[in-house]
DNA sequence: AATTATTTTTAGACAAATCTAAATAAATTA
DNA sequence: TAATTTATTTAGATTTGTCTAAAAATAATT
């Protein structure tokens, strides 16, 4: 099965909206694509043809298990050039996206393979979004940056966005790691610090290169 | 001056073409590039357009000033992720040139110039073919990878494959750096390591690995 | 120099992906 | 329910990059 970016682009599209909504119609294709609906329409009767669809005319359109196969491919290659972006090239993780969407068309599994064992095998990308395995398997849900975090909540450790070794030792000395839960007690704007408090523990201050690098779920 | 895939791929070809003879005809284009004569007189017609080559019909074709600068950034980019996927990767150096043709078409300036910093600026690519510089300079002299070299061959060290700790350690060790000089005594088949005696100095045995990752002219 | 062979270009066609404009189906509203 | 609005599809055209077959230019050979 050798897809075109075009229709990489399209299974990646419907992959997106139909994690929201049910059926996706062709109007918000055309909107999701910058494209128009009659471009959609044809493309969807091509996709069709090749089994990566369920789609009925006028009824909206799923894809198919093949489709939604090779739709956790590409999102899994987008988000592991998302992660090595950030963490090996020192991208901002805002910047990351346009790059990431013309590199994930490079679809040797080879180099997937390897980029993910050379990034550490990530669980999730510079945004928090999960990064599919091998397999399409991902975690379920969401992690949120801790920068993003609103004082008042608790949270707890999911995973750290590198495995340097500066940020590890990091981590040590502040008593963090995986599964550990912390309260968000106060950000500041001069620079972008987080005081926390760890269960059983005194306040401590984190800085905004900490705070990015570190992904949390809430409890 | 953005191009596509396709426009990318014909000035690489007459590029590589022009090195070796002078006017690049139509023929040894279609043959290049797998594609039929007709096709390239085609394309011909729309660079000559976009003013990268100098084309006259029957006279055969040569790229123009504006044609050779984005030629060689296209160059660049294939041998810097050439780079990559040996020294990063881990990928064998024989392996990685179908993997390179996809990549080297993600044109995003940004990440071509924060990937050659964090491969440390690497001069020769894993094949010892010179990778040009962000203005499009690059070494003259084609360098050879050690393992390649015959018996009886003098050499001098011009570059080392990577800038890991791990290999600078070991090329002090060795007394070997930039310019030094090594007569290639003999080669082992059972584990392809490499007898050399450095100038005023004794024989030692080089490794496989350590063979690879060495770079040299003849002297 | 005339003929033959090779190379290159032109002419016309095709698939992929897109578009506009018109037609049709579905949903909404009066 | 009928009329109207909105969403979707069809029909036909366009661009890019390719192709085959035929014509034209150049090169090689007798």
């Amino acid at each position: 099965m050798n897809l075109t970016v075009a229709e990489e682009n399209y299974i990646k599209a419907i992959f997106h909206l139909q994690q929201a909504e049910g059926n996706v119609s062709t109007n918000q294709l055309a909107a999701s694509l910058h494209t128009k609906p009659a471009s959609v329409t044809d493309m969807l009767k091509k996709l069709t043809n090749k089994n990566l669809l369920n789609y009925k005319p006028y009824q909206g359109v799923r894809l198919s298990k093949e489709g939604k196969k090779q739709a956790l491919m590409i999102v899994r290659r987008h988000r592991l050039w998302e992660f090595f972006l950030v963490d090996k090239l020192q991208f901002g993780w805002d910047e990351v996206h346009e790059v990431a969407e013309e590199l994930e068309h490079v679809s040797s599994k080879k180099l997937v393979e390897k980029l993910d064992s050379f990034l550490g095998h990530p669980k999730f990308d510079p945004h928090g979004d999960p990064i599919p395995d091998v397999h399409g398997n991902m975690v379920a849900i969401r992690q949120f940056n801790l920068i993003d975090i609103q004082p008042g909540t608790l949270v707890e450790v999911c995973s750290v966005g590198s495995q340097s070794a500066e940020l590890l030792e990091l981590l040590r000395h502040k008593n963090i790691g995986i599964s550990t839960e912390m309260l968000i007690m106060k950000k500041f704007d001069f620079d972008h610090s987080v005081e926390i408090k760890i269960k059983n523990s005194q306040h401590i201050n984190i800085s905004q290169q900490l705070a990015q690098a570190l992904f949390v779920k809430l409890v």
